[in-house]
DNA sequence: TCAATCACG
DNA sequence: ACGTACGTGATTGAA
């Protein structure tokens, strides 16, 4: 409670630069050790939303004046469409191409329950897997995170690993790559150098060797929404729109819009974000709009 | 000055 | 047997 009074609700006011009557972040780009941005002074891409209050303080952020809307276009799923189409993991691709739910599919899969009988619990899991895999979580890890014990979640992991082949197989491949040549890259050949993928400390090790796993994932993502933004940049001033690219939030993108353009940076903003790059699965994004960031999120 | 905590993806 | 999920930045309070 304290955390969102200081850090937003009195210290984003002080922020507002008196000039353009608006807060202006700084955006870095070499900062990251993935490719991704990061942003400061102040941060804008840790602005609340999980909680009531915090989505108070989201309302606050609103478009330039009553002919303009916020746009937020978010790619849906984007590591996990990464590692699937990356690692050519069959079963991963085909829910994907199927536009299914994936935690959805996954809970199906490692609970093996039919689709239509995955209960809120067995999704909410299955979400917590797919999430830790990227991560490299272990066993305990996962035992922490839900309500299931270390036995169980063993057997969630042995199942996923059982359901997505291909995919552990990628992540090992991965870790090997790491191992002869001291680094890993991005679908754009970014590296990120693992000086401790080879050391005899097993837990330096390991951390490496779920770094060798994530980076790849976490920094394509970077790559691909970066590529998006270029090209977005440049149709916005070649069409001399009025709208204004405003924020970005690793997988999402915040405009501000005028109302008159509103169809037509539409379909701009989804066209570019998803053909950025052409991967094994289609990329997808989805827009929304209204008065202020809640709303428009 | 630094570790812990918590905000986001 | 061991420790145990990736990437950031701002604030706080102990050392």
């Amino acid at each position: 409670m304290d955390k969102l009074l200081n850090t937003y609700v009195k210290a984003l006011p002080n922020e507002i630069n008196s000039d353009t009557g608006r807060i202006h972040t700084k955006f870095n780009q070499a900062v990251t050790s993935t490719g991704r941005l990061s942003s400061n002074n102040p941060n804008l891409q840790n602005i609340p939303i999980r909680t009531e209050n915090g989505q108070k303080i989201r309302k606050a952020f609103t478009p330039r004046n009553k002919d303009f809307i916020l746009m937020c276009a978010d790619y849906s799923q984007i590591e996990l469409r990464i590692i699937a189409s990356l690692s050519g993991d069959v079963n991963m691709i085909d829910a994907f191409n199927k536009d299914e739910d994936i935690h959805t599919s996954t809970a199906a899969r490692i609970f093996n329950v039919p689709h239509n009988k995955v209960s809120r619990e067995q999704r909410s899991n299955a979400k917590t897997v797919n999430f830790g895999i990227i991560y490299g979580v272990s066993a305990f890890g996962l035992s922490q995170q839900t309500n299931l014990n270390r036995k169980e979640s063993k057997i969630l992991i042995d199942n996923y690993y059982e359901n997505y082949p291909t995919l552990k197989e990628y992540m090992s491949k991965q870790i090997d790559f790491a191992r002869e040549n001291g680094y890993v890259e991005t679908l754009m050949g970014r590296r990120r150098y693992l000086t401790n993928i080879n050391s005899q400390n097993g837990m330096i090790r390991s951390a490496d060797e779920r770094n060798a796993v994530n980076a790849p994932i976490q920094g394509s993502a970077a790559d691909i929404i970066k590529i998006a933004m270029k090209n977005i940049f440049n149709i916005f001033n070649q069409k001399q729109f009025k709208s204004k690219m405003i924020l970005q939030v690793h997988d999402e993108l915040v405009f501000d819009v005028h109302l008159s353009e509103l169809d037509k940076i539409k379909k701009v903003v989804k066209n570019s974000m998803e053909s950025a790059v052409t991967l094994d699965i289609p990329l997808k994004v989805d827009i929304g709009t209204g008065k202020n960031w809640l709303e428009a999120h």
